[in-house]
DNA sequence: AAAGATTGATCAGTCAATCTTA
DNA sequence: TAAGATTGACTGATCAATCTTT
């Protein structure tokens, strides 16, 4: 069933990063909204709140960076406001910005979600790889994460 | 660089995944759809209906072994039956159940996406990793994509 | 005119309830 | 009663159009 030409490599490590993300992604998110009331997409927006200076944003910048939802930050934003763990507020200086800013209720479901979360990633997830391949993994795929060009990409200037 | 606590590294691994998953596959969708018109899901079904005998699965089959949709098998067969692709025929000696056959045109046009598909993640995903990374996630994956070891070590013919 | 953000319309996915047959 | 599949109601995501401010 697999492939087994050497040109044909990236095939099989393909559908192995799309099978393990359903497989995994689905599990966790499951147990997360049983445990916390929220959903992936609402830690990644809180994390990155969490982790900004003064745990604010701009729309823009969290639309820019977001993994999920590609044009519908205004009403994931909608949402995780209506449950009360971000509020918004205006822009000093430019009054057609937006900042998002993390709520202490929604730092407080924050910190307890991500270790949720991370327990659950423990559990479905770190047993099934050694810790070399965890290892060769992470770094396979770190230009991904850190959004860094490929080794030999012609660099821009 | 990267996080060096032996026990956090699935942590990495697993982030690893999320992100060249998002990127990868929202890239790769896109071209799918300008090309050929029709989504990853849809490929996802038509090429396990291609590989089956008499190009034809039961519903349930089709459910069990998706990827995307959990419950919404009946919705995407639809979608792909109004487009033309599949039909659904009763299953003899079962009234309950159905046959969901591969037509002509969804022959035709999956053989066509497909080529499509893995030029865009040839694209896309290949030059992002070398060789030996290719292997070493392929292997390290391999498990989420069948459920069962690789068949032995890294293949060196 | 362009940037920042929201809105409306539409499409896709999910869960429980339902219907038919075994 | 259970299995196989569909339906209805709801939630989420996406695209173009819109509104306000620069």
């Amino acid at each position: 069933v697999t492939n087994k030409e050497p040109d044909r490599l990236w095939w099989d490590s393909f559908r192995g990063i799309i099978f393990a993300h359903a497989k995994v992604f689905h599990a966790v998110e499951r147990d997360l909204m049983e445990h916390s009331g929220i959903s992936l997409t609402f830690i990644d927006v809180l994390g990155r709140l969490h982790d900004a200076p003064d745990q604010q944003l701009r729309m823009q910048e969290l639309q820019q960076e977001s993994l999920f939802t590609h044009g519908g930050m205004t009403r994931l934003v909608d949402r995780i406001e209506a449950a009360g763990y971000v509020r918004r507020e205006s822009v000093p200086g430019d009054r057609r910005g937006v900042f998002v800013v993390l709520t202490p209720e929604g730092k407080q479901i924050y910190e307890s979600a991500i270790q949720k979360h991370q327990a659950d990633v423990e559990r479905e997830f770190s047993p099934r790889l050694t810790s070399e391949q965890h290892r060769a993994v992470a770094d396979a795929l770190w230009s991904f994460w850190h959004d860094e060009p490929p080794p030999d990409a012609p660099q821009g200037d």
